[in-house]
Order: C-alpha cells, then structure tokens, then sequence
DNA sequence: GTTTACATGTAAGCTGTTACATGATTAC
DNA sequence: GTAATCATGTAACAGCTTACATGTAAAC
C-alpha cells in the first residue's frame, strides 16, 4: 500500500493535516505500512490535483496548517486500493539478517540484537494495547489482534527457545574461535 | 541490509553465479530479506570493483556463466554488516491495510485475503521444513526456529480466533449496508 | 521440437528516505 | 527564554523493480 493510499486511509477516518497524517499512520498503521513527511505532502499534492482529497480552509500562506479532507473519488478510490490488495507480507528484518550471521559477531553483539528486539516487540505489544478497540471496524481489530498474536509468539520465543539457542550460538562461536 | 551484503552472504558459504545467488536468497533469506536481479548484477559488479569478491574462471565472453567468490576483504566486509545490524523489522503487509480496510470490501474480498495468507503461511513453512537444519550453523537455525514459531502463531490465529472476526466483519459489513 | 530453467546485463522509472530550509506555537 | 512539538515543503540521492535485450542448455 502506498503512501498515497495511506493518507486517503488517514482522511477516510476524518480530516487532518499533512503532519496529522504523519502521526496517525504511526499510531495506527505502523503493524503493516510506514510513511515518512517527505513522501507524505508530494503524495497529497498529487492526490489534490486528481480530486481524491481537497484543502479545507485553504490558507494560502506559507508553512500555515493546511487541513485536507478525502472526496467522494477519494473514497471510491480507497475502496478500489483494499480491494486490489493481495495477501502477501513481506518482512525486512536487520534483526534476522544479523542472527543469521552470528558467527561473525562478537557475543555482546548477538545480545544486543536479541535485547533490541525484545524492547521493540514490547514497545509495539504496549502501542497496540493502548489503542482504543471500542472505537474500531472489526477489520481494525483484526489486524491489531493478528500483529498482537503474532509479536507474542515472538516474545515467546526470545524469552524461552531463543535463549538457549543464544548459549548455543556461543558455545559454537568459541569452539571455532579455538 | 542492502542486496551487496546479501550478494556478500550468500558467497560466505560458496563461490557462485549472480543467478545463483539470486536462487540462494530465495531459498535461504526469503524470511528476512528480498533481491531481485536487477539489483544483484549491479551491486556485483561494484563489490567486484572493491575488491571484495573476484571472479574465478573468468569466461569474458558475454552471456556466459561467471562464477564469483568472496576475497578476505569482503569478509571482513559482511562481519561489519553484520555487527551493524539493529533488532528492527519492519513488515509491509498488504494482506492487513486490506483487512483494515475490510468495511470497504465484500465479503469475497475478505475471504479471499484470508485464504491468500494462509496458503502463503503455509508455503513458507513448507520451505523452512525443507531446509537442511543439520548443515547449518546455530546462528541460521535460530532465524529458521523464529520464523517458524511466528508463522505458526499467524496461522493459527487465522484458523481460529481469525475466523470468528471475519464472521464478525461480514455481520458488520452487512448491517452497515442495509 | 519446444518449453523450462539457466544465464548476464542495461536502463527507465518508481518510490521512498534523509537532509535541508523555514517558521509558529506550546509547555515548562 | 528555551526546548519540544507542530507545521510545510523541496531536493538530492538511494535503492529497487520491471522490462528489455540476448542467448544457452537441459528436460520432456
């Protein structure tokens, strides 16, 4: 999903702006998609020139607060972005990328990693619980119980299997070190 | 960690052709990382220029198979890739901003995202069994073990807990329509 | 024979990040 | 008063995907 598509996702929910946009796709997208602000306002202005969003107060002066707020097309557009989604997942992990050459690290780097991981697992753990499930869809709820499940059986692992395998990854790191 | 130091990975554990390396991702790193052809030729030839890997046999004819192997340099090269890893992960998932935005979809939409994840959980767990755990060092078993262990969490979620939500979304859809 | 897999490489183009440039408002 | 947060926008650059262009070798 695009970051176009994320902000016509933000503005069906209610109007906002540029940087409002920013901070919603954190809270409450960041479990499947990012958008960073130098991508954001190219994307909205590209989406106010083809009518899917509009401005809202129109300031017109400069590094003013411009409120954007998703059209009828917009919608329609949204709508066609869900439904040509597929369901694939595509994870980029420096975490894994990092275990799986363990042997070339130092043990307290290996520790780190796995300490890195576990405070980010927790952190997002602790993200999805303060959101407020009352006020959601059934498919927001969805995802955050799918990303809640999934980050557990993480945690569960680094906390019990993972750090025996750690012991092991030094055992092995010695041995051929000797 | 960019398709150099995955080109750079893959030849750690033996000399091998850019297509190659390309079928090695696929099969060793799909879990954690991606490359494309179009992206590991390039990046081959810049490691070639630095020094990190050569070219054993050299052909010089074009269109031929060159086999590449990784000099001490390139080692090196990895280990600090390596140990410049963070415990991040980001995951991009059009299967959830689908389901997230399931009150705009119909049903069949819904069904069919379910049934796409499922069918690619299972896949990558097929591939995970697959690979030949005994060959390798802890440090590959622990990506292995990690990835299986959140598959199984994500698709055990969907064969349960996930069924009765989309029940739950379709009762949703259905009396917001009427 | 013909399809599939093997094999290399380039280039256009898309998407996005980071850094830059600028300034207002709020909280302490 | 000063630091953090809010706020917009541009531009350089990185990185990758897809498509193009070409051809060989093995399997069926």
């Amino acid at each position: 999903m695009d970051v176009g598509t994320l902000c016509l996702g933000v503005l069906s929910f209610g109007d906002t702006s540029g940087y409002g946009i920013r901070k919603a796709v954190e809270d409450w997208f960041r479990h499947f998609g990012q958008a960073s602000l130098g991508a954001i306002y190219p994307a909205l202005a590209k989406l106010t020139a083809g009518g899917a969003i509009e401005v809202i107060g129109a300031p017109d002066a400069p590094l003013e607060k411009r409120v954007f707020r998703i059209t009828p097309a917009g919608r329609q557009r949204l709508a066609d972005a869900a439904a040509a989604c597929d369901g694939s997942e595509t994870v980029r992990s420096p975490f894994l990328a990092g275990m799986f050459f363990a042997h070339l690290l130092t043990m307290d780097d290996v520790h780190r990693l796995v300490d890195e991981r576990i405070a980010g697992l927790r952190g997002e753990q602790r993200r999805l619980r303060g959101l407020p499930a009352e006020a959601m869809t059934e498919g927001q709820r969805f995802t955050i119980r799918y990303s809640q499940a999934v980050i557990a059986a993480a945690i569960n692992f680094l906390e019990h299997e993972g750090r025996a395998i750690v012991t092991a990854i030094e055992r092995e790191n010695l041995s051929s070190n000797q």
